[in-house]
DNA sequence: AGATATATATCACTTTATGACATATGTAAT
DNA sequence: ATTACATATGTCATAAAGTGATATATATCT
């Protein structure tokens, strides 16, 4: 997602998809957690399928906080930083996950037209 | 996804997460179409934001007819190669659908709670 | 005949993801 | 107080995945 300024000054959201990854970190940071947590939230979830480790889980909270997507909320304890989205943030996992919805979709009435 | 035999003979499946573009191309040959086609219907039914283009559809489609998850399902027209799911194709689709789902909820539980 | 849309394919490059490792603190048991 | 383990963050080199540009060929339309 990256904002784009139109010649008459108005605000258009030019539209990408998130990776897999990053929209599980986002997905876990609609409320406050710190990166051991959102990977034990992630597998968690998904049933051990999906295990995001630290390499991955650090890198992708950088980029995320470069977009301005997440923010640093409280760094009270100097062990565990916590993060949440920003109100972009939350508008870009919103369009996304529109997107992922309308492709579930598509898998699901295929699936169960094909008869299986 | 990987079969992996066990000592008693039993089949246990040890599942592993599609990638977006292998879930999309999946998702779209829950009946026959060929490559191009499924690229259209890709950018359709996401409104344009996803977009694959010829070099990630063909990687993806060698890739997926290595692993039988597609098969060439008619060749009649030598143009154009027209591709289906396998019988194992819809159970990994299947399998892969249903965390895909439980990372959504996530997601949209998530936002809601967090009143926007 | 020329232009455009359809259709598949590959290569070199970029981007993304990750295993292995390093470091440090908290907590519980001996 | 010492060992051991879970918690927690971080980096680096490498592997895996994705893609822009380009090439090739056929079909369709004017």
């Amino acid at each position: 997602m990256t904002y784009v300024m139109k010649k008459d000054g108005e605000n258009l959201t030019k539209t990408e998809q998130l990776t897999d990854s990053m929209f599980y970190i986002m997905a876990a940071l609609t409320e406050p957690r710190h990166g051991y947590a959102i990977m034990n939230l992630i597998e968690e979830t998904s049933e051990g399928v999906i295990k995001i480790g630290p390499a991955s889980m650090y890198t992708i909270i950088k980029k995320l906080l470069k977009q301005e997507w997440i923010y640093l909320y409280d760094g009270s304890d100097s062990r565990r930083k916590t993060y949440l989205l920003t109100g972009k943030g939350k508008e870009v996992l919103e369009q996304d996950l529109k997107i992922r919805n309308k492709m579930i979709d598509l898998a699901m009435k295929g699936l169960k037209e094909s008869g299986k």
